[in-house]
DNA sequence: GAGAAACCGTACCATGAGTGCAGTTTTGGA
DNA sequence: TCCAAAACTGCACTCATGGTACGGTTTCTC
């Protein structure tokens, strides 16, 4: 199931890589069903025939670019929650550290957060099968489960001063970003999606934070 | 530039608004590049030449959807806020009736929430022009307006427990609703969405409400 | 140097956007 | 009741794109 995420050695991993990469742009600009192979192969420099080879027809694309996405996602959350981890003991202060490291890595992209994949197909969603669907929904279960994870570790230490379901809690920030996102690309503002984390952040802190000595 | 907005009485019109509320739920379904005129006519039962009567291009349908669709959901916030301030003079006790309305809405939504049309576009900008670029720019700046002005008005009563920018805050309703349509539509559970508003609500609570005497 | 992997070329089909235009029905108003 | 405008139909195109099929060629690896 997970032999994708084995590092291949051949030559022809790195077109897939290739394509892989330029489709996704496409995707996250045009959409799924505007994205024409033809394109693809033209900036990849290959014929018909080669995407093809790799590719049995774009669903089979579009089920890759949702795996290697989502792999990429995943690890730069791993990264994020371990640096805060590492600068804090206190579950809560590690949280909060590292919401703030992700609003500034989104802030800081070259050219603004190029679009969030999932919530692509999400609104293509009559164009995929139920495969790419049912991996959509898996990768989003996950996140939602990690940052739940998270809360529950901070609520043992800091018992939330109102009561909050922590599920909904945790699915916020998913939809903050996905909202910020959207906000910063429509409104062509970078600055928005980090100042919405930013935001989620301060929410966090009224939660759980004690109240300043009174 | 608003008589788009006047009731015409022709039997024109009729076939105009069939038209557009297919393709909105087209668009919504599989995005606007793989919403093909030929399905919509069918549909619609009309032919080619029936619908090139109406619609220039593509283009000049996505422009009529937006504004169709800005109409609706302006409309579903002036009476939702108008209720919320029929309820109860305190405007932030207004706003929070307002937030619970809007949530129910959106639970009892037969399907689920259909998508959000803005949201849609954004993700598929390369395949509009200018012109509905901006009219969607146009109205998330007025959807933040509206939610700014009403904040304005409950941090003159209520002045906030913390600083909070409160433009940051406005966004942030958009923010949670575009991001709970997607979880909702990623899982397949409509809850979410409605959940994700009233977390929301909770925030503004815990922000802007009196702590509890101590 | 053999076999597998990674392609290329070409031909072909179906679908969809969009154009052009002549002809027909429907509708609202004088 | 009749007329003109509105609201279409029918047909005949063009061009781009997704996708299939298949035989041939290069390139890498052992």
């Amino acid at each position: 199931m997970s032999a994708v995420l084995e590092t291949r050695t051949g030559k022809g991993e790195a077109t897939r890589e290739r394509i892989l990469e330029i489709a996704e742009a496409s995707v996250l600009a045009k959409g799924f069903g505007a994205t024409s192979i033809d394109e693809v192969i033209a900036e990849a420099g290959l014929t018909k025939s080669g995407f093809f080879y790799h590719f049995k027809d774009k669903n089979a694309l579009a089920r890759e670019m949702v795996r290697r996405y989502v792999a990429t996602n995943d690890r730069l959350f791993d990264e994020i929650f371990a640096r805060g981890h590492q600068l804090s003991d206190d579950p809560l202060q590690a949280f909060l550290i590292s919401l703030k490291l992700l609003a500034e890595t989104m802030g800081d992209l070259p050219n603004g957060h190029p679009g969030c994949l999932i919530a692509s197909i999400c609104y293509q969603e009559r164009l995929f099968d139920r495969e790419v669907r049912e991996l959509m929904a898996q990768s989003v279960r996950g996140w939602n489960a990690r940052f739940r994870n998270i809360l529950d570790g901070i609520a043992l230490v800091h018992p939330p001063r109102e009561p909050v379901d922590l599920d909904d809690l945790a699915d916020m920030l998913s939809c903050v970003i996905d909202g910020g996102i959207i906000m910063s690309k429509s409104l062509n503002d970078q600055s928005r999606l980090e100042r919405q984390i930013l935001l989620y952040r301060s929410c966090i802190k009224l939660m759980f934070a004690a109240p300043p000595a009174s």
